[in-house]
DNA sequence: GCTTGACTTAGAGTATGCTCTAACTCGTAT
DNA sequence: ATACGAGTTAGAGCATACTCTAAGTCAAGC
């Protein structure tokens, strides 16, 4: 599979793999013989995981770590999963934190929501005293 | 208040309530007689606000936009509130993912877990086939 | 009157994560 | 044989959001 396919299967651009290569996020690609990359699409499963750890905002820093444990064999496990361990925490606390703000967010859409109806009530009766 | 204080309880830096203002998410604060920023206890209302927005990662430029709608009155609410429902949304997803990807990656950590414990298993009976 | 510490400004610099450019090489279809 | 489309490289450039620097002002304590 060449970066082409791989860039509709995977959805990161060819300029974004070719990056990822650059830094060793994902191992250098063996190449055809006209030096160009062809893709084991085993591949596909190292870099969805990828994709799933940038969702969770982990730093390139942290999956280069990740990477490079990986590289490493079998014997790192306990190491890869320690560093996914604090990095699992480190979501959870940011779940909370969104879940709260999303929390507020909503009051303040309701409140923007009753403020509105109050703005249609006073159309209605011009002596209604202003809301502060 | 000066900027000190403010930076105390705010949590922000001096750097970054002057880069706010600078760009105009913070109000132009009122000035001593040595020209030092004197600041309203009540901006403090508005800083939180905008840390909860910083939070669910709406980009500054949409704060921007919410600030000067703020700006010009009570008459904006209905866009402030439409500004606030749109971004809503995409904090809605980003949970989703965030939550779907934690999911993942307990499972993740769950498989490491087990295959350190076959490890240990091993080094009870060596003869115990290897797990892919 | 001098030092210290908190503050001021304009503007430069940094971190992160891409994203794009220029100039070039291939293999294939016309 | 030539044009096209997909690929290559090194390296420059960009967007976002700060963060820091340099040079200076001011008020208060010693």
């Amino acid at each position: 599979m060449r970066i082409g396919e791989l860039v509709q299967r995977c959805g990161f651009s060819a300029h974004t793999l070719r990056y990822y290569e650059r830094i060793g996020l994902l191992p250098r690609a063996h190449r055809n013989t006209s030096r160009q990359r062809d893709y084991d699409p085993a591949i596909l499963t190292w870099i969805e995981f990828l994709n799933r750890l940038k969702t969770m905002d982990m730093p390139i820093k942290d999956m280069l770590r990740y990477a490079k444990l990986r590289e490493k064999g079998p014997s790192t496990e306990m190491d890869r999963s320690k560093l996914l361990q604090e990095h699992r925490e480190l979501v959870r606390a940011r779940l909370a934190d969104l879940q709260n703000c999303l929390a507020v967010l909503d009051e303040k859409i309701a409140s923007y929501a009753s403020s509105t109806k109050q703005m249609k009530d006073r159309n209605n009766d011009k002596s209604t005293p202003r809301r502060k």
